[in-house]
DNA sequence: ATCCCGAGGG
DNA sequence: CCCTCTGGAT
């Protein structure tokens, strides 16, 4: 039937979440929380795993995908931590970006989550392919999408969309075959046949501006 | 076979 | 813009 199982990532502050959604790109949160527990046991804080052999680390996190690429963020990230930031996780999107493995989605999430900053909207794949469907943006790039949300949704919606269309993506505006049947947006969704409300005439571009 | 709550590099 | 990294689930 239907993968109902609300797996949502496993954290206990921002260093952990920092670190189990950079290791969630690609990969299921179940098969996250699969690994984490002994992960953030072995190297709880960014003090330890500045001193951890990537390959221990790589071990540890060995069934979760990119594993190898991960294992070396994991680390490297936390020499980062510790050199430039105290130990602690930075408040800003400028400085999150710069940690390997973290990107606009990655620092989204934790400035959402952690620091109750909500500047931006976390494009992942669900909200990148919904948002496409109904044609909110026809951008080639998540960033360029996330610019056209930024312009098209009131920011009190913001905080909400990464969350709220993953479940929707999941459940119902899958990536093949979505259930466009149950799909209470079918009536207006120009990928289910009906006309595109908002840009008229040209079904093809909007990014611009 | 194809996708998963992406990021980095060319 | 493209490709690669990766294993597990379906």
């Amino acid at each position: 039937m239907y993968p109902h199982v609300e797996s949502a990532l496993e954290y206990h502050n921002a260093y952990t979440l920092l670190v189990a959604v950079m290791l969630s790109a690609q990969t299921t949160d179940a098969a996250v929380n699969k690994v984490t527990p002994e992960l953030f046991r072995r190297w709880p804080n960014p003090e330890a795993m500045a001193s951890a052999q990537p390959s221990e680390v790589g071990e540890c996190i060995r069934t979760i995908g990119f594993w190898r690429a991960k294992a070396a963020h994991c680390t490297e990230m936390a020499q980062i931590l510790m050199a430039d930031y105290g130990g602690e996780v930075p408040q800003t999107m400028e400085e999150l970006v710069k940690l390997p493995g973290v990107g606009r989605k990655t620092a989204n999430i934790v400035l959402n989550k952690m620091f109750n900053t909500v500047d931006g909207i976390a494009v992942d794949t669900h909200v990148y392919r919904i948002a496409s469907r109904l044609r909110l943006t026809s951008a080639a790039t998540p960033l360029a999408a996330e610019q056209d949300l930024l312009s098209l949704l009131p920011h009190e919606l913001w905080k909400d969309v990464n969350e709220e269309w993953i479940h929707f993506g999941r459940d119902i505006c899958t990536a093949r075959n979505p259930t466009c049947s149950a799909c209470p947006l079918s009536d207006i969704c120009p990928s289910c046949g009906q006309p595109n409300r908002w840009f008229k005439g040209s079904g093809k571009k909007s990014s611009k501006r």
